[in-house]
DNA sequence: CGGGCGTTTGAATCAAATCAATTGGAGTGG
DNA sequence: CCACTCCAATTGATTTGATTCAAACGCCCG
C-alpha cells in the first residue's frame, strides 16, 4: 500500500497549520490573502444588501425548506448563516443535490427564467436567511449600480461553480471526487474566515454520494482511503467531523489522480 | 452477446412511437405550443437586444474562439446563429465541454464575478454572434427594465440548465445519458422553430463523450443500441446526422432507465 | 488510389455498484 | 445504568457497466 506522504508532502502537512497563521511561504500567503479578500467581499456584499434592501430575516432549522420546486417564483434569498442544499428533482422522481450554499450565497436564481423554482432549498443546519422580493431588488437596482453588480456577481459565481461541479463529476474518479468535494468545502469555509482544519459535514454518506454521483458505499470507501493516506483524519468520536491537515495536499491529490506524470504534452 | 431488445422492451418501443404520433391530442400539442412560445420569446429577446443595444455583429467560422479562459472579462455575447461549445479547463489541464449554446443564448456570464472568463467559447459551425460591452449593457439596463429582465432570464436559464446537466451525468447510465443529450438537442432546436426529426451533430464522438462524462467508445455503443431499439436512426450516408422519429419516445426511455416499473413507492 | 481521421465493434480489464453482513452511536425506556 | 432499537457507516464478496486495448471499417480529400 503505497505511502503517499512523500517527505515534501509530509512537511507541508505539518507546517500547514502553522503557516496559515504565521503566513510564511509565498504561495501559501497569497492564497490566504485571497481568501481574506473574498471574505471581505462577502461581508461588504451582505452589508450592502442589508443597508439598501433592509431584508426580512428568517431563522431556519435543519430540514426546513425555504422554497420548493414548482412553486411560483417571487423571492430571492441571501444566506447570512447556516448551510443549505439545493435539490433538483426530475420528472420521474429522481432527486439530486445539485449545490451547497454557504454564508453570502444567494438562492432562488433558478426561478427567474421560468417563473417557477426549479429545485428545493433545504436547510441542513440552523441559520438565518434574508428574504428579498425580486421585484423590490430590481427596483432598488435601478438607481444603485453597486447592488446590481453584486447581484450579477452572485449569479456569475453560481454559473462558474456549477460548471466546476460538472467537470469534477465528469472527469474525476471516485476518490478524487470526494477529495475535491472536501477541498471545495474547506475552501468555502476559508473564504468566509472560518477554520478549515476541522470541518463538520452535515450530510450523510448517502447525501454526499448523491451530490457526487456515486453510492454511499463508495463515498465511505473513498473517505477511508483518504484517511489511510493521511489526507484527512477522523476525530476520535464520530465520523461526521473531518480533520483536514493540509488543503493543498488534497488539491494536489485531485490533480495527480488523472495525470500520473504530466508528460510534456503540447 | 445478449440481445438487448427483450420482447417487453421492443413492444414498449413500438407502442411508444405509435402512441406519440397518434397522440396529436393533449400532450403533444401542448408541448408544441410551449415550444412556439419559447421561440417567440427568443425572437423577441433578440429584437430587444438588437434595437436597444445595437450590437456589433461578428461572423465566426467553425473552430474560432470568441473568448478564452483566463482572458479579462469585458463583453457579453449573444448568439444570433450557429452553434457554440463552452470548454472549461482545470488547473491540471483537463478539458471539459460544459455547455452547448444555440441561437438566442448568451455567453460570457462566467466572467462577471472573477473578472476573467472561466472557459473557452468555441464556434462549432459558422454563425453570427452579437458583441456587447458589459458596461454598456449595464448602462442600458438602468432605464430599460425589459432589458434587465431578459438578461436575468438568460442567466437564470443557464443556471437551471447547468444543474440539469449535472443531474443527468450523476444519475443516468450511459445509454440514457446519450438519449437525454439527443432529447435536449432536439428540444433546443424545437424551441427555435427548427425541425427536430433530423439533427446534425457537429461534434465527434469524443466531444460528446467528453461532454457527457464517458469515452468515445461508450458513446458509439450507446448510439448503436439506441438505433437498434429504433429510438434513433442514422441516415444512409455518414453517421453524423441522426434522425429522431419521436422525441417523446427518447424522453420516455430516459425516464424508464432508472425506474423499470414505477413501483408504488410513496 | 492511398493516407488519415472518425467511427464501430470485440475482448479483456477494471472501477464502481450491488448485495450482504457487521459495527458503532444516539436515543429510548425499563 | 443497561438493554434495546434504529439508523448511519464500514467493510467484504460478487456482479456489472464502462473503460481500455485492439482491430477493422468507411469516408473524405489530396
Amino acid at each position: 500500500m503505497l505511502m503517499h506522504t512523500t517527505p515534501a508532502a509530509a512537511s507541508a502537512t505539518a507546517t500547514a497549520a502553522a503557516a496559515a497563521s504565521a503566513m510564511q511561504g509565498a504561495g501559501r500567503s497569497r492564497a490566504a490573502e485571497e481568501n481574506q479578500r473574498a471574505g471581505q467581499a462577502i461581508a461588504d456584499m451582505l452589508k450592502l444588501v442589508h443597508d439598501q434592501l433592509m431584508p426580512q430575516r428568517r431563522l431556519v432549522r435543519a430540514g426546513e425548506r425555504i422554497y420548493q420546486a414548482g412553486e411560483a417564483f417571487s423571492h430571492l434569498y441571501v444566506m447570512n448563516s447556516g448551510l443549505f442544499k439545493l435539490v433538483n428533482l426530475s420528472a420521474d422522481g429522481r432527486e439530486q443535490v445539485v449545490a451547497l450554499k454557504f454564508r453570502g450565497d444567494w438562492m432562488g436564481f433558478d426561478g427567474i427564467a421560468s417563473g417557477l423554482y426549479a429545485c428545493d432549498a433545504v436547510a441542513m443546519d440552523t441559520g438565518e436567511v434574508w428574504v428579498l422580493r425580486y421585484d423590490e431588488v430590481l427596483a432598488a437596482c435601478a438607481n444603485r449600480p453597486a447592488l446590481l453588480r453584486v447581484l450579477h456577481e452572485a449569479m456569475s459565481r453560481e454559473i462558474a461553480r456549477d460548471r466546476d461541479s460538472l467537470m469534477s463529476v465528469c472527469s474525476l474518479p471516485a476518490d478524487a471526487r470526494v477529495a475535491d468535494f472536501l477541498r471545495y468545502w474547506a475552501d468555502s469555509l476559508a473564504k468566509r474566515g472560518l477554520r478549515t482544519d476541522q470541518i463538520t459535514l452535515r450530510m450523510t454518506r448517502a447525501e454526499i454520494g448523491n451530490y457526487l454521483g456515486m453510492t454511499l458505499e463508495t463515498v465511505s470507501r473513498a473517505l477511508s482511503r483518504l484517511a489511510r493516506q493521511e489526507l484527512i483524519r477522523f476525530t476520535e468520536k464520530g465520523r461526521r467531523d473531518v480533520h483536514i491537515p493540509d488543503v493543498d495536499a488534497l488539491a494536489a491529490f485531485v490533480q495527480h489522480s488523472l495525470a500520473p506524470t504530466p508528460t510534456v504534452l503540447q
